[in-house]
DNA sequence: TGACTTTAGTTTCGGTTGGCTACTAATTGC
DNA sequence: GCAATTAGTAGCCAACCGAAACTAAAGTCA
């Protein structure tokens, strides 16, 4: 199937564009379709009429990556920049995460997983990415999106790993620890694993309780970015 | 001028929907157009075709309320919920706040400005509507929407009950005092305020200092909204 | 005049959070 | 046995934050 083929109508209204991140190889990547001579172009597609926006976001993701991604979440309507592969007068960025065997691998035909900082995006697309990325980090204090990409049992220190491969930066051990017990998010099985060197990791897993939400005041100290 | 003539053409492929946020009279008001029997619409335009969203979204502002939005900002693409006015495939929501002697009085032709839990609103836009509000309580933390309300010199307790009349809640004012300090956002004038009763109040004027941005951890209390 | 009310603004206390250093624990490799 | 490596904990300290209680300056009214 031609990427044209799968796109439906070329002059349609609006379309929908996807930045997929995974973990690979220890960091985070992109999922692009190679387009001209050395560029390249975020997976889009022209929904069908009566298709939902996220569902046409789901099935392109899982017709890209092979997988239903952990995490997907609408961005914004993009228009401002003219610069897209399809022409059309405004697209919608989702964003999603996705992991597993389905994403170790070469990517299928035509798409490609590459570093968020060699993808070779331009005009509306690099704004989507752009605004992907940002997203997606800050709704990983709102959102499991770090545990969807985990295994049903892991170690603290896998999540951990997580968390900073997603972020970006490094965390304090003890400190991720103290506020993962204080949220009463995981609870610990009575497996442990060895990795080899060092002492084993106790496994856990995912089970938030549910918690009463305090009101707080206003964050000053956050404002102007 | 018609609500249909300043729409452009009847089948465009989406529209701009503003939600339209203004204190008055000591609660929180949103701009709606009357239609039909007993329902209301927020306004909406079909942008021309080269126009931007955001634009487009700013003169949609200006004419409904006769004044510039201190703040505005995009929200999503909405298509999900099929009923809307404009029977376009998608609509680009946007948030904004206004205030001054144009929203004092009663608003223009076709246009009344009602309480947020009054306006009656239907499938897309009553989505659309809850999304502004979430979105506008959530920013006020990150963006200086209530100084954008105030006039250029303002007292601390105008500041606080204008915080809180767009939270919906009430707050501590010595917490309130102590973080506003603490964040470099306002210096005092020299001038005074009385207001009748009571000790007189001393203005203050928004000027943030650029403050060093701390690298937090994770949020694990805020997981799960 | 002087007590009372009203609004503005500050001080102080105590509990919670969160970064950091330093520690203990268990395993592999030599 | 001993170093290296990874897992996990303890405790200190500074920052933050909600609450109560305080001082300060104006108007109201007997």
């Amino acid at each position: 199937m031609t990427a044209s083929a799968r796109r439906g109508s070329a002059n349609a209204s609006h379309s929908v564009d996807l930045v997929l991140f995974a973990p690979r190889g220890g960091v985070l990547q992109v999922l692009v379709e190679r387009i001209g001579r050395g560029g390249s172009s975020l997976p889009w597609v022209a929904p069908k009429s009566g298709e939902t926006l996220a569902l046409a976001a789901r099935h392109l993701a899982k017709r890209c990556a092979g997988a239903e991604p952990g995490w997907i979440e609408q961005l914004h309507a993009f228009g401002d920049q003219l610069k897209h592969p399809a022409r059309v007068a405004i697209s919608v960025g989702y964003v999603g995460v996705v992991s597993g065997p389905a994403v170790e691998g070469r990517a299928s035909a035509g798409a490609t997983w590459v570093s968020v900082t060699h993808a070779a995006l331009q005009g509306r697309q690099a704004a989507i990415l752009e605004t992907a990325l940002d997203t997606m980090r800050w709704r990983l204090d709102h959102a499991p999106i770090a545990f969807k990409l985990l295994s049903a049992t892991f170690t603290l220190s896998e999540l951990q790993a997580m968390y900073e491969l997603l972020l970006g930066w490094s965390l304090h051990k003890a400190s991720f620890r103290r506020s993962l017990q204080a949220a009463f998010l995981v609870e610990p099985t009575d497996e442990w694993r060895s990795e080899g060197r060092g002492r084993p990791a106790q496994l856990y897993r995912f089970a938030p309780r549910k918690r009463r939400t305090r009101r707080r005041g206003v964050r000053f100290d956050l404002l102007g970015h």
